[in-house]
RNA sequence: GGCGCUUUCAUCUAGCGGUUAGGAUACCGGCCUCUCACGCCGGGUACACGGGUUCGAGUCCCGUAGGCGCUACCA
């Protein structure tokens, strides 16, 4: 390859950006950065019906927030502007124009009702070689006919011409040869003079030619229409970009593409960041999908999780930096088949790189759900050694309270499992003496007190666990939690004590 | 229905003619231990099916079945 890499990721602004197009522009982008090319972002528009404010600036932002950048497009500017389809209108028309002269595209002015009616008529119609002469169209009509429709304002559509009884074939990076013959592929409307605007298929083939895209990375959804991208960009003239479909995002359980319906099925997200539902007339806000960012997940995390959902490094590695990946990255180390989304591994990621991430996130997080709880924080530093004593346990930060609760409020019931474990007959006489005992020490400091209360314990010929685990449930209320001097270096001599005694009258 | 893609543990996957079919998550068990978690160690579970080709097939070919996608004046 002697041009410089160009890849680009274009979606359209129909709403949240799904974490399949996620997982689609990270690949982009790993391939780019591998090759040291070129990623860009443009804005696929041309459908004037499904824009949705709000959807540029939602993409733009899970990007930013997901530490994957570009290099030209959309508000990154570059020498290939605009990257906005709805903006290059005139473009369109001129290559349109240019399809036309050549006979390899031509007018219909079939409408809905009539499109509709010969679907009702032949089974399995399809607009091409067989139908199109009896459709109204420039072929079917003669050009005068049809300059004349057009000048008396008729509305109408640019179709393409499709030859059939070819074997179109289609290099695929990841999947090898695919042929599909151009019979069973129906002459696809290019342009509508409607909102005169492109469809996708026309503007796609355009804009990528000019903007010097050399790798098409895109779904896989869109393998079936990749033939009529070769033919398009046959009937320009144009050398086409190598192409790489990746295998789709599945539901966790069975059968489908991950939908956004999935997401409240199964609770888990499946858009980056939270995404406000608007109703489409009045704008009045009507629910909310869920976000990566706001459920606490780490950037690093998703990533490392979605680049492995359907690539691997062809090694053992599993947990890899972004430089890593753009390091390891390989279309042909890409599987084939979609991949089920498996949100229990994301977790493991989240776990793991939660314990390497910065304390402030976590602390900040324990501090909200403290406050929201009607508990006192305390002070700075007290939430701190809560979070480095307890984050290791933790997949998502809004787990935090219910792992560190006790260390802001006095156990409120005792957990009758526990209870039935540890809380046995001698248990009130052991606390109580223990609490005596601890009473005496003047010296409240784990590292000192641990010895001697052993000493103690032994010396009264009591089992280790028996008492220990009783306490543990006086302070916690219930038999879990961290090394229990920890626990009393923070509670505090007053506090441990009270919580003691207070269990020992209550359960008796 | 038509066309295309696809098929290794529950899930993500390694494998590119000869392997005790490997790793990760999840699950189970053990160790550690005052509990929980972490960590460490161990365990079970997979080549969809049927034909070929070959001395030899998870690996190549052909069928069948399942899964998924596309089949719009949506992308």
């Amino acid at each position: 390859m002697s041009h410089p890499v160009v890849v680009r990721f274009a979606p359209s602004p129909t709403g949240p950006l799904h974490i399949g197009g996620v997982r689609t522009c990270l690949y982009n982008y790993l391939f780019a950065r591998q090759h040291g090319g070129k990623l860009l972002f443009r804005i696929e528009d041309t459908d004037s019906q499904r824009f949705v404010p709000g959807a540029e600036e939602y993409i733009l932002e899970s990007f930013k927030w997901l530490g994957i950048q570009f290099d030209e497009g959309v508000s990154f500017g570059g020498d290939h502007g605009p990257y906005r389809q709805s903006e290059r209108r005139d473009i369109y028309k001129k290559y349109v124009q240019v399809l036309l002269d050549a006979g390899k595209a031509y007018y219909a002015f079939d409408n809905k009702a009539e499109l509709e009616a010969a679907r009702q008529a032949t089974p399995n119609f399809q607009y091409d070689a067989s139908t199109r002469g009896q459709m109204r169209n420039s072929l079917s009509l003669g050009l005068d006919k049809a300059k004349e429709l057009i000048a008396a304002g008729e509305p109408y559509v640019v179709r393409f011409l499709i030859e059939p009884g070819e074997d179109v074939i289609v290099n695929d990076l990841i999947r090898g040869e695919v042929k599909i013959n151009s019979t069973i592929l129906d002459d696809k409307v290019l342009y509508k003079s409607a909102d005169e605007l492109p469809t996708y298929h026309l503007a796609n083939i355009v804009d990528d030619h000019l903007m010097e895209v050399t790798h098409v990375i895109r779904g896989e959804e869109w393998l079936p229409s990749s033939p009529l991208h070769v033919l398009l960009y046959r009937a320009f003239g144009w050398e086409a970009p190598q192409f790489a479909h990746l295998p789709l995002l599945l539901a966790p359980e069975g059968n489908g593409k991950l939908s956004k319906r999935d997401g409240d099925k199964y609770g888990f997200p499946v858009f980056p960041l939270e995404w406000t539902i608007r109703d489409k007339e009045t704008g009045e806000a009507t629910g909310t999908y869920s976000g990566y960012r706001e459920e606490g997940y780490l950037p690093e995390a998703v990533i490392n999780f979605l680049a492995l959902l359907g690539w691997n490094p062809g090694n053992d590695q599993d947990i890899m930096t972004m430089d890593e990946m753009i390091k390891l990255f390989d279309l042909s180390h890409c599987s084939k088949n979609g991949a089920h989304f498996d949100i229990k591994r994301l977790l493991w990621f989240n776990h793991h790189y939660l314990q390497e991430c910065d304390e402030k996130i976590l602390c900040e997080a324990l501090k909200q759900q403290v406050v929201a709880h009607g508990a006192d924080p305390k002070s700075d530093a007290y939430v701190e050694t809560v979070v480095k004593l307890m984050k290791e346990r933790i997949n998502l930060p809004k787990e935090l309270w219910e792992q560190c609760n006790f260390f802001f409020a006095a156990p409120t019931e005792y957990a009758e499992k526990s209870m039935k474990k540890w809380w046995k007959a001698e248990a009130p006489q052991y606390v109580s003496e223990l609490c005596d005992f601890m009473e005496a020490q003047d010296d409240w400091n784990g590292e000192t007190l641990e010895p001697k209360v052993m000493e103690w314990i032994a010396g009264k010929g009591y089992k280790t666990g028996a008492v220990m685990n009783a306490f543990r449930c006086t302070l916690v209320g219930e038999a879990r939690g961290p090394q229990i001097f920890a626990i009393t270096d923070l509670l505090g001599k007053e506090e441990s004590l009270r919580r003691a005694r207070v269990a020992v009258e209550r359960l008796g």
